[in-house]
DNA sequence: TACGTGATGACATCACGTGTCATCACGAGC
DNA sequence: GCTCGTGATGACACGTGATGTCATCACGTA
């Protein structure tokens, strides 16, 4: 038998999100949080850099951009490369999640830290697609303008996806979107 | 002669700016700034809700649009209003005020903390876009669309503007920007 | 058996941010 | 000219977030 229980970080994570549903995020405290765990404070900011990482952590999205961008054929269009890593992001890290990302969806909403964090997150995306399209030689204003739009397509697309009442996939609805884009810019 | 100063948040904004230039953001204190500027802490937290306040105070960019989307004429397409929208803009807050901005970029790139609070500034400029094409009869994924683009083509085209060692207009870059877009996409 | 390693606990400390009450200048109204 | 409301500020206390530091203990390895 261990010292301690197995699993610190899960139990963080699980702890953290039940108080937040319970009684909101501004309302929870960290002692709250690991007094569920059996942990201390100390222990906490070992695993998460802030009482917001919490919700954030283990997010390698923009990881899974860099290496498909890199690894995507030379001559592909880059558009071409980004629905193809759209396909494969909504497939792997939400199709058949929708339930557990609309608790989290509204946890976000509910605190205007949370909100700042979450934009931080998509801006790192942003980040990466752009360095990963230079990469390819693409020069980086439009780079730039092309991970922009990535990353917009994704999230304007994830709250229409969220907020539908019907079952649409979330690759249907990206798809959807980059139309009337472009006939909205046109 | 009043009891106190005038110009209370003006002097703290002097004084929080010329700190952070000196030692940075996280390594200057609330005491320090208002030691500088002859006030108490308390009063700090009185003019600003946080310590990034301080640098992102008396923006006003989302009112601007609200009112810009609201009287522009019925008929007008909504790139038309975007583009008139950013026009007066660029001229009224950021034109001629190249070496600033630079100075303050600088501080916002160096603390991440600091890279959120400019993100949701950001976002809320987004928000009020989307919501005044909604205002105008535009379904709201599309609103959402024109505002992402709308926000996109003014921050790229910002960047790049303060990055280009010539003297090209912030309102030409987001022209060339909206053009490249367009066919980035197609 | 001894030792290095890694995760955790325990404790101290600082800065952020807020609630509360007192203080004082100014202007409105009588 | 007096009183009183208003608004900005000072003064003080305090809870919480976040970090540095050292001790502790299980486990694996030699």
């Amino acid at each position: 038998m261990s010292r301690w229980r197995p699993g610190a970080r899960e139990r963080l994570e699980e702890a953290a999100i039940e108080l937040f549903v319970e009684q909101g995020f501004a309302a929870t405290t960290v002692p709250q949080i690991t007094a569920r765990a059996g942990l201390t404070t100390r222990t906490f900011f070992r695993h998460f850099a802030d009482k917001r990482e919490v919700l954030f952590g283990g997010d390698e999205i923009p990881g899974m951009a860099t290496r498909m961008i890199e690894q995507a054929p030379a001559g592909d269009d880059p558009m071409t490369v980004i629905l193809d890593g759209l396909r494969a992001v909504t497939a792997a890290r939400f199709e058949g999640r929708r339930d557990e990302l609309r608790v989290r969806r509204e946890i976000v909403r509910s605190d205007p830290g949370l909100r700042e964090r979450d934009l931080r997150k998509r801006d790192s995306l942003r980040l990466a697609i752009s360095a990963g399209f230079q990469a390819r030689g693409i020069d980086p204003l439009r780079a730039a303008l092309l991970a922009e739009t990535a990353v917009m397509l994704l999230f304007v697309s994830f709250d229409e996806w969220l907020d539908q009442p019907g079952d649409r996939t979330l690759i249907t609805i990206i798809e959807d979107a980059l139309t009337a884009l472009r006939q909205a810019i046109a």
